[in-house]
DNA sequence: GTCAGTTTCATACGGCCGTAAGACTGCCCT
DNA sequence: AGGGCAGTCTTACGGCCGTATGAAACTGAC
């Protein structure tokens, strides 16, 4: 349960260009949405060619989905290998705090302040709510993923029926997915400026301490 | 805490076009987002002329935001009202349960599938995440409305640092805006459909059960 | 050195956008 | 009767958008 970073890497070096695109668009998008942000945007910022958006990926659309497609596999990917060890851990039936830890704290760790995949999440959050038809149909539709945890929680908790497992699954989403810079400033304006945002460790303990509170009740 | 619905009539006699224009405009943005809709499906939705929109509020960021001020300040409201009826019921000082129910009801009841103000609310949560840079301003500026639930949590609860009040808030606050349609239907496609969206009563008491939880821990 | 293949470039096209301008309509007041 | 006026209509303007086109530049193999 602990948030060291781990190793990262990523070759990436094929086509400069195409990664140049790819990583000024996902900035743009997650800072003023996919509506608001021309290809004449992202072309500038990333200092290549207008045309490059549609030879590379063939359109807006399908660059913003392959941005999506990239991070949310690679956030996918941790938590699943985060709830593997916790099942590890366990003996295959981990506690709830660890199930929602696995869920937690892949998010957390991109969300830490030196973290350059803080924009990531950030454009991660956002597509979930303002994204393509496409985006939304596969989130509706491909839930395989969060099948892993929910299982996991009905089987940290057997006494409780399925369908509660799935609500308060739903409200502990909701509190991550809120955790955006504009909500949090919100918040923080409320506290005067005393909520210290930069402390991840802490606000893991503090979000872990709601959540499990909830569901263990 | 019952979800009776109460009396919300408001007269807006004045200027038929003028409030179809609003009417409709709320809807496609509920439904679509703002940079999505134009002013020419929103007349043609509304069934008026392409000038109504410019005529009568401005200009299509005008409309957006006279919306977004009217419906806040009705939840908002609703929400004031309630709070004050729980200090009025345990003597200025209600328990951590009762304040959140004034914060839950006012959106739930506008939830209910049969209320026609479920599109407001729809509205409202987009708006919230897409609109204007004005509204944002707004948003992260204007906290006086928050201020009077954070004050009320510190004072059912004074043996918490105001701080951790405060993160609380943002989670419970978090639970309630992850409350549109594509994320329920996410996890309710987990759920193989029984979640039963209808029973907003039960969900009250689900959030409610599961927000105190994390509040009184 | 040539040629095929890949990538970059400048430019343009059609389309939809928000907004403005000005003519027109109906109604009330004197 | 007639003038004023709020509201509605048609129409158009300038602008930015996503995408397509074809030429130019580059790369590596032989």
């Amino acid at each position: 349960m602990s948030l060291e970073v781990e190793g990262a890497d990523e070759a990436q070096t094929e086509a400069v260009t195409k990664n140049l695109v790819f990583m000024a668009a996902e900035r743009l998008f997650a800072l003023h949405g996919f509506q608001n942000v021309s290809v004449r945007d992202i072309t500038a910022e990333a200092g290549v060619n207008l045309a490059s958006v549609n030879y590379h990926f063939g359109s807006k659309d399908a660059l913003l989905f392959e941005i999506f497609r990239r991070r949310t596999t690679e956030l996918n990917r941790e938590r699943a290998r985060l709830l593997h060890e916790a099942n590890d851990r366990h003996g295959g039936k981990p506690p709830v705090r660890e199930i929602l830890a696995a869920l937690f704290i892949p998010p957390l760790r991109w969300m830490a302040p030196e973290n350059d995949r803080r924009i990531s999440l950030q454009f991660l959050i956002r597509a979930r709510s303002e994204g393509t038809e496409e985006i939304r149909t596969i989130l509706r539709t491909d839930v395989t993923h969060l099948r892993r945890f929910s299982d996991a929680l009905t089987a940290a908790r057997p006494d409780l029926p399925d369908v509660e497992v799935y609500w308060r699954l739903h409200f502990v989403l909701g509190m991550l997915h809120n955790n955006r810079f504009s909500e949090f400033d919100r918040m923080n304006a409320l506290a005067e400026g005393r909520m210290g945002e930069g402390d991840t460790a802490a606000l893991l303990e503090r979000m872990l301490d709601f959540a499990e509170a909830g569901f263990i009740r």
